[in-house]
DNA sequence: CCGGATAAGTGAGTTTTATCACACCCGGCT
DNA sequence: AGCCGGGTGTGATAAAACTCACTTATCCGG
């Protein structure tokens, strides 16, 4: 229930930040319950604060006027989150929708901003951290433009399975019950289309379904699809 | 040719920074020429240096085995890029074309770092200026998955006016002379593709050329047609 | 156990986009 | 002039993806 990484969920956050600086973090968040459904922020809010997810699951969307919509990040325990680039009259372009109770860390960017200016480590890191979040967006950028929509559903389905996926021997696990629809949502294609195409990967032993979850039985198939260039697991995320 | 911005050309790099820190970034330094078809760098090559344009232009592109080519930015005068994830270890992702006869400022990462740590107000706004280019990714992300290809070339035309674009009247005049193809690799279509979709805005009076240059003639058509919400200039750009 | 809601699955038809093949144009070179 | 290379323009065709309409499965509350 801390800032710090504990060892029972390893924090996928990437390990950019010092168990120092994460308390320096803390020291300057407050604690906020949300419940599944709410928002933390919608598009055209100010964005004026920093958000780490304590415990609980965010995830970043964007809707466009004609009904279609695109969810560009999923968030869970110990990421951190928020639009950070300018530090004042800056609004949010995207919103942030909770989809599971969660408990939060905010911190206003007005004392985020007073404390990198006192402590110069903690800039560096974070300016690290940016340059991930940055380059975690732009591979998927490739992944979603260059190899049609099946590989854009593989792209999705390998960073699903680095950031949330549980090894079951040869076996891929993710623990999230997404919908043909959702996986839509984050490739910009049609359900009928994932559907099809996971229908397709299920007849060719790529992938199973057990309890409505989704396994991955070869993955390497997958990564060829994408042209995966296997990079590390936290750039290659959702 | 300095790091200041200077009246001539109104630094497109969207003015985070303030003279003073221009100045101290313009201390650590050190100019480098580079002709056009040379590469500032690979991918793979380590990521250890920012680059400042001081005159010319620089294109990040990505390269896929199967022979497709994808643009993701064009950096001009007084843009600053780089790879800025984690201060050693890391390796771009992208390759740098110069495209133009350049004239860079080099900055070493290892002595931004240290500039970063004694200045808390160059890392405040340098973190500002890596939450815009961030946020430059992702507006074009939407814009390019969410309304087909016409809304992708739609999206880059309005990006190119933004950024290089010159008035004349009620037209804007794009004053780089690019081919169908390297529009095609901007918005991951091909060449084909662009070539009649530019046709067919020309048929429709929305574009013009004229020695072989871009003219737009009607934004806001091509505005509509990608649900454009009209965000500054310093995000939506190249 | 039934009805309603939500999601999965699927077929048929259409639109979008890519592919292939080739003609044309134009500037530079010999 | 003639040729070459790189870029443009376009038709025919094929593949990819979306749309619409509908059936089936599953879960949950009464």
């Amino acid at each position: 229930m801390t800032l710090e990484s504990t060892s029972s969920h390893p924090h996928k956050n990437t390990g950019v930040f010092t168990p120092e600086n994460l308390m320096k973090l803390k020291s300057i968040s407050y604690e906020y319950s949300a419940s599944a459904g709410s928002y933390l922020y919608w598009e055209g809010d100010p964005a004026d604060k920093l958000f780490y997810i304590i415990e609980g699951q965010v995830r970043i969307t964007k809707a466009t006027d004609d009904g279609k919509q695109l969810t560009l990040y999923i968030f869970q325990n110990d990421d951190l989150f928020g639009q950070l680039d300018s530090l004042q009259d800056s609004t949010h372009s995207f919103n942030a929708e909770v989809t599971e109770d969660s408990i939060l860390g905010i911190i206003q960017l007005r004392d985020l901003e007073i404390l990198l200016w006192q402590h110069g480590d903690l800039a560096v890191e974070f300016m690290k951290w940016m340059g991930l979040m940055h380059r975690i967006t732009q591979t998927k950028f490739r992944d979603l433009l260059l190899f049609g929509k099946p590989g854009a559903l593989c792209s999705v389905l390998i960073r699903l399975s680095n950031s949330y996926g549980e090894q079951h021997g040869e076996h891929i696990l993710i623990p999230l019950r997404l919908t043909n629809t959702e996986l839509a949502e984050m490739i910009g294609a049609t359900r009928e289309s994932v559907n099809r195409m996971l229908a397709e990967f299920k007849k060719q032993d790529i992938i199973q379904y057990e309890d409505n979850l989704l396994i991955i039985k070869d993955i390497t198939y997958l990564r060829d699809l994408c042209h995966c260039e296997n990079c590390p697991g936290t750039i290659c995320r959702m």
